[in-house]
DNA sequence: CCAAGAATCAAATGACTGTTCGATTATAGG
DNA sequence: CCTATAATCGAACAGTCATTTGATTCTTGG
């Protein structure tokens, strides 16, 4: 194959972290392709050699984001535990993803609605990228709506266990993950309290809301 | 002084909700002048008659909507009541105001970042512009501070006064408003829910979750 | 009815941005 | 040592957008 130079190997994954670091700054919007290459000592025009354009490549960092956050709490609903005991894993996995590459979890919250408004309907010149491109947006759509759903499932379970006391699952499922996403806004490495301990106290929080008895 | 025709009488107010509603929308910087001008059927320029630049009115909307939720916080925290009464109606208050206005509420949100952004250090033009925006903008944020702190306070006098349990007041005001924010953004008019009825959850929750115990 | 200023618009400007293109450089496999 | 091709860049393009300017229309106080 080619080219890899030594000093500066700049692969997909490096454009990927670079660009969630600019989107958390800046926005979609206000974020460049000028910003996110520069980020990685790179021309703007290169890094059309990685992704197709500036809509798949934010698309790629969402995806990733999820993908990862969606493993970590897939193994845990797959484990062999009480309902509490799920809850409190899948929490404190949340939340420390989301204090562990702010980014990331930022980028997961604030631009989705960028994703939505990418112009589709526009005269694009290639008419299979935007196929692809809206196929792609669904899945992902899909994809982040499973994740609120494997929260939502054991807040339900629980309540059907006895080990949580009656709630609007539905809402108190949005409560809670609106709680976590907003972790990244504020979070700042280096503070008060690590990653982990936020996470801690929103374990405890969440587990006082559903009236669990077993603490 | 002059005019304000009958069919089309526009002012401030009315620039000021259509720009909310534009920016829950599309997010600042992908909201054009055009866009928020055609919502109240004028032109880009027309716009300049009633703000000094875009900046401002961002700055202007965001302003309006934290003053309108401050006042009835501070009714609420002047009264005479319990905490968990006061709580209540704080959480009641801010969650309504959200599902009523979702403009103004996702905007208070998602627009921040925006306004942080904005290009201080650039070539502008007009110094005084910058030097006024700068102030106005630190102003807007030592607000945001202080309505965070109208719960917080309530959540650390519960604490004291024995009817909420021992929590990290700072880190569970945090999650509180977090997931009151998350509520602007898949809140819609007319879905299982009203306005008041999630609100009625979000009080459920927060009280659980300080162990509240004369509920 | 007049004059002053408020409200509006059309058109032009200047800057910035995503994207493309062609050329260049470096690497790995033969 | 070649050569195909991966990776990169400089320059140019077309489009969009915030903002300015100068003129125009309306409204109201006198």
């Amino acid at each position: 194959m080619a080219r890899k130079p030594a000093d500066q190997s700049v692969d997909r994954e490096d454009i990927l972290w670079a660009a969630a670091e600019v989107l958390h700054r800046n926005g979609y919007e206000a974020t460049t392709m000028k910003d996110i290459a520069a980020q990685v000592n790179l021309t703007a025009a290169s890094l059309y050699h990685h992704f197709k354009n500036k809509d798949f490549l934010l698309l790629n960092v969402l995806e990733v984001g999820l993908d990862l956050t969606i493993d970590k709490l897939e193994r845990i609903d797959a484990s062999d535990r009480s309902c509490v005991e799920k809850l409190s894993a899948m929490i404190r996995s949340h939340v420390v993803s989301v204090t562990g590459n702010v980014a990331v979890g930022a980028a997961m919250v604030f631009e989705i609605r960028a994703l939505l408004n990418v112009s589709v309907g526009a005269k694009n010149s290639d008419e299979s990228f935007t196929r692809e491109f809206v196929a792609r947006r669904n899945q992902f759509f899909a994809r982040r709506d499973y994740f609120e759903g494997l929260f939502r499932n054991i807040v339900r379970a629980g309540i059907e266990s006895g080990e949580f006391r009656e709630v609007d699952a539905a809402i108190v499922t949005k409560a809670m993950l609106g709680a976590h996403n907003w972790v990244g806004v504020w979070f700042k490495e280096g503070g008060r309290l690590s990653g982990e301990a936020v996470a801690d106290v929103m374990v405890d929080t969440w587990l006082a809301a559903l009236g669990e008895r077993n603490g």
